[in-house]
DNA sequence: TTTGCAAAAATGTGATCACAAAATGAGATT
DNA sequence: AATCTCATTTTGTGATCACATTTTTGCAAA
């Protein structure tokens, strides 16, 4: 028997077992801690969790509804493999999503705002340098996140997480084989596009952010590493 | 004790109860049985589908998951209550993600699903005519939904549904106000620039038969159809 | 060593129950 | 008539158990 490691998570006072189960395993595959194909049991992360069956079961039925989870036909539960063709779909995706967060986002930034994205910026760095991927990796997600939650009635943000969920498994293999996390340099371009109110500079920035980033493994990199991880 | 109208759908044999639960409840949410702001059981849902609490609830929680339905804090559950401007950022996503998703379908259609998709949107106006809304909204719907899963490894369509599920009350009283349902017929346009193989027109298209379909409901006139169902 | 098969273990499913929290309603008070 | 209080009912939560299916294991035969 395998133990998972899932990764630290303080059960906030009043939150529902459920609720905890969810969110701690919604964050586990968000940063790469499982590989695709894995299989997990209801009752083995139960255990894990320390909870019942109950709670655990209707987690799992919430990760599959955003595709972080898949129930197979034979009852197994995976995570889900990715091909080549899926990772090129899922970055292109993000792409669109998050172009149009972040230029929908633009008007509704303050300039307090703005300052704090830069300091979350900066914290990636710091991160990197202390060679801390998750943690780095985490940074960046808020760095995205607070850009595009400005916008107070979006519907975006939980999509966005959906795709992000869904590269998170082959984030962990990439992580795995990478010595460092590079991160390119768009967000500063991001952040001044930002500070100049400028909708369509904003995206591009985004855009590039994404296909220069994690979006910059082509194809060929990618079947490298499921290769490597298989 | 009101009785919860559910519509018909047939248990595929082998379908467990939990699945069951769920297609049912989302088609119902998809084409507009609940009115925003409608408050749900777990155990009365549970009478209405003759089964038990714990495959319902297992459903509820997947619904919220993709924005169908809201847990609250005080643990109620409600279909989720529209205001202008979430709906012009739920037509704005629409518009975002369909585009997207056509424009990447175009490579992967045959002559055959072309044929197909036209039939399809013959069949919409036989249903318009014969007064059947919800029929119509549903061969509408799989108009769209044919189009953009003829790319193989597309992630989008559950992205996509998402914001249908979310759309869907404030379309069910949309189709209570309006005698007639019009689509604008954007679809022929579509269906010619598939032939074309021209994905910018089919973008276009797509965009353009949202806009002026659902989409072309203003804040006014959602702000007052919103006050009609209050 | 490999293959085939039956027993055993593991696993998802769904119903049930006890519990706590919230909502509801009846009756008293102002 | 309106408001407050408290008992009753309703409702979500989570643990447990029985059942059916699937997977794994153990052992014998080729």
């Amino acid at each position: 028997m395998k133990t998972t490691t899932l990764p630290l998570f303080d059960r906030p006072e009043g939150m529902t077992t459920h609720d905890y189960a969810f969110a701690r395993l919604r964050q586990a595959i968000m940063v790469g801690s499982f590989r695709p194909g894995t299989s997990v049991t209801i009752r083995g992360l139960a255990e894990a969790l320390e909870s019942s069956p109950t709670p655990v079961r209707e987690a799992l039925r919430q990760l599959t509804s955003i595709g972080a989870l898949q129930f197979l036909e034979n009852r197994r539960i995976v995570v889900p493999r990715i091909t080549p063709a899926r990772f090129e779909e899922l970055i292109s995706l993000r792409i669109a999503l998050e172009s149009h967060a972040a230029r929908r986002a633009v008007a509704h930034l303050s300039e307090r705002q703005i300052e704090r994205i830069a300091a979350i910026d900066d914290s990636i760095e710091d991160e990197i340098n202390r060679g801390d991927q998750v943690a780095a990796l985490i940074a960046n997600q808020a760095f995205h996140r607070t850009i595009y939650t400005a916008n107070p009635d979006q519907i975006v943000m939980p999509l966005i997480e959906s795709v992000w969920l869904q590269l998170g498994p082959i984030l962990g293999i990439a992580m795995e084989h990478v010595s460092e996390l590079y991160v390119v340099d768009r967000h500063r371009e991001a952040i001044e596009a930002l500070r100049r109110r400028d909708e369509d500079a904003v995206a591009d920035a985004i855009a590039a952010d994404i296909r220069e980033g994690i979006g910059g493994f082509d194809q060929q990199a990618v079947a490298h590493l499921l290769k490597l991880a298989a």
